[in-house]
DNA sequence: TGCATATAATTAATATATTAATAATTAAGG
DNA sequence: CCTTAATTATTAATATATTAATTATATGCA
């Protein structure tokens, strides 16, 4: 069963590389939608998740500043104001000026946050186990390796 | 090279399977915007063309209602209405009431849609092809063959 | 030093997405 | 037939994302 068919395409539109991406794709959409239900009893979103699991694994005694957090969730700068305003108001994170560099925020997470994403992450994993692991490791590899081809080719991995 | 280095993470936290599904959405992720650069130069955005070129490939002499389109592109109903509202009016789909059922609209592509479409997608193709080609078609069929089976196994095939 | 340039965060306008509620219509069951 | 339930699209409120412009600050270099 491929993707095209999911969708009832004609097969002879079907192009393998076309259908590639979009099983990329597609996998992404339906992994996301079933996490977001996930974070849900958390009242967290998928991106204020995302977030605070950078801030937290960075492991930042300084923290992290906001051009970092939009470079490594690859969305704009513009796009991390609102999202670390909204984790401000829910108590999880805290901007802290920067003394040196006036222009910087460091963004630390508070222990609130902290409890939040250690209660969370092992529910996290046992969720994500529980989806990827009847594929064997040296499949999980070669397709890591794949997609780590993918994304070296779209710039120089970012 | 993997993920969580290019993320700066700690080595030991982690796990093959959290890396596997980091993969999958940062391959997503950097795709999207590189053909979002892509869809620019024809005023598109990724949700405009995936919206168009599934009208327009499914070929319905007779339209596709908008739970339709919802589905088919994993995205909330109530989203679609505001969706078809800019495709309308940059004339690149109208909406014809059903006559039978009075509740549903029939979304069709405009001339000037189908036009677009017919001068992107060969464009699409070509860009798709010089990212996937060097893979071999024996490991596109199996990265897609198990990208199917998280699918499967996250729902039932959607 | 001082001016041009770069960088970090924010704001405004807009697109894309969600959930919850509503309106209009159809389908189903007694 | 007629009430109840289900379905389709829309709206409102909000979250998440973008680009372009702005503010504040820092850096580079003549």
């Amino acid at each position: 069963m491929n993707v095209f068919k999911e969708m009832g395409f004609n097969p002879e539109q079907i192009n393998k590389n076309e259908e590639f991406v979009y099983n990329v794709a597609r996998t992404y959409l339906l992994l996301t939608k079933e996490f977001s239900e996930f974070y849900k009893k958390f009242k967290l979103t998928p991106a204020k998740f995302n977030a605070l699991v950078l801030i937290e694994h960075l492991g930042r005694e300084e923290g992290v500043s906001q051009v970092e957090i939009s470079e490594k969730l690859i969305v704009s700068g513009a796009n991390i104001t609102g999202l670390i305003d909204r984790l401000e108001n829910d108590k999880l994170v805290k901007r802290i000026p920067d003394i040196k560099d006036r222009r910087l925020k460091r963004i630390k997470i508070t222990k609130k946050g902290r409890k939040l994403i250690e209660k969370i992450w092992p529910l996290h994993i046992e969720k994500t186990n529980s989806l990827i692991k009847h594929i064997s490791n040296s499949r999980k590899n070669e397709i890591i390796g794949c997609l780590t081809e993918i994304r070296e080719r779209l710039n120089c991995v970012k």
